[in-house]
DNA sequence: TTGTGTTTTATTGCCTCC
DNA sequence: GGAGGCAATAAAACACAA
C-alpha cells in the first residue's frame, strides 16, 4: 500500500534480514551503485542517523545523506525500486524516505527549471521589444524622408510645367528624361537637398544596411551623382529596396511567421501584463 | 527570546500505466 | 487493482532580524 501513517513509519523503520537478503539478490546491479556511494564520507551517515529516524519527530537528513542523494539524483532523477532499496540501505533510511526525497527534489528541480525558462523568455522579450522600438523609429524617419522627397517632386513638376508653357515650348519635350538646368540646379543647390543626403546616410547607418544591400555605384555622400531627376528617383528606389530587404532579411531569420507577427505576440501594451 | 519567513520532510488525493 | 508519479499542502526544522 502507498499510505503510511507516522506510526506506520516507525514500525517499518527496519527491514527483516530475510527481506533484505531477497532484495539484494534481486538487485545485482545495485552493488555497483552502492560501490559508487562508498566514495562518500561515512562519518555521520550510519547508526546514529538510523537511531534518530526512529523517533516520531521529523528529522532532517544528515549532510552526507543529502550529498549521496544529490549525487544519485544527478545520475538519474528517477529511482527504480532496486536502486531505491539499495540507496536506503546504504544511507540507513527507509525506502519510503528515499522515494519522498526524490519526489520533493524533482519538484524543486522543476520550479528552478521553470524560473530559468521564465528568465530566458523575459530576456528574449526585452530584446525583441528593443529591436521593435528601433525599427519603429527608423520607419518613422524613412517615412518622413519619403514625404519630403514627394513634396520636392511635386514642386519640380510644377516648375517644369511652368517652363514648358513658355513661347519656345513645343509640347513634345519629355520632362522625365531631360530636366531643365534650372530645376537641376535648384535640386542640387538646395540646402535641404544636401541636408537630405546626410539624413539618408544617417538612416542607412541606423538601419545597418549591409554593403551588398546598398547600391555600390551610388554614392550618397556625393551630390555630383544626384544630378538628374532619374537619379533622384533611383535613390528613392534604393532607399525603398534597402528598407524592404532589411525587413525581408529579418523575416528570414525570424522564428515567427513574420516580423509583424513576432512583434504582435507581445504588443507593447501587453508587455507588463504577464500573468505568471 | 520571539515572531516571521523560508526550507525540508512527509501526507493526501488524484491520475496514469501496466 | 496495485504501484508509482505529481500537485497541493501540512508541519517540523531552521535562519534571522528586532
Amino acid at each position: 500500500m502507498k499510505r503510511f501513517s507516522s506510526t506506520n513509519s516507525l514500525v517499518t523503520s527496519l527491514y527483516a534480514p530475510q527481506e533484505k537478503q531477497q532484495q539484494e539478490d534481486n538487485c545485482h546491479d545495485s552493488r555497483e551503485f552502492e560501490a559508487m556511494l562508498d566514495g562518500l564520507d561515512e562519518k555521520d551517515s550510519t547508526n546514529i542517523d538510523e537511531v534518530e529516524q526512529n523517533t516520531d519527530k521529523k528529522r532532517r537528513l544528515s549532510h552526507n545523506q543529502v550529498k549521496a542523494l544529490e549525487k544519485t539524483f544527478e545520475v538519474d532523477n528517477k529511482l527504480d525500486p532496486c536502486r531505491k532499496v539499495a540507496l536506503a540501505h546504504e544511507l540507513g533510511l527507509q525506502p519510503r524516505q528515499v522515494a519522498i526525497w526524490f519526489q520533493n527534489r524533482r519538484a524543486r528541480w522543476k520550479i528552478k527549471r521553470l524560473e530559468m525558462e521564465y528568465n530566458n523568455l523575459k530576456a528574449n522579450y526585452e530584446s525583441l521589444k528593443l529591436n521593435y522600438g528601433q525599427l519603429e523609429q527608423n520607419k518613422h524617419i524613412l517615412t518622413t524622408e519619403l514625404k519630403e522627397l514627394k513634396a520636392k517632386l511635386g514642386n519640380e513638376n510644377v516648375e517644369k510645367n511652368m517652363s514648358s508653357c513658355g513661347p519656345e515650348s513645343t509640347g513634345h519635350r519629355s520632362s522625365w528624361t531631360e530636366p531643365t538646368n534650372l530645376v537641376e540646379t535648384k535640386v542640387l543647390s538646395d540646402s535641404d537637398s544636401s541636408g537630405m543626403n546626410q539624413e539618408t546616410l544617417r538612416n542607412f547607418q541606423l538601419l545597418n544596411v549591409p554593403q551588398d544591400l546598398s547600391n555600390p555605384g551610388l554614392d550618397f555622400s556625393s551630390t555630383s551623382q544626384l544630378n538628374s531627376y532619374d537619379e533622384l528617383m533611383h535613390s528613392k528606389r534604393v532607399l525603398g529596396n534597402a528598407h524592404q530587404q532589411q525587413w525581408t532579411k529579418m523575416e528570414e531569420g525570424c522564428p515567427f511567421g513574420s516580423v509583424e507577427e513576432s512583434c504582435n505576440i507581445y504588443s507593447v501594451d501587453q508587455a507588463l501584463n504577464f500573468g505568471w
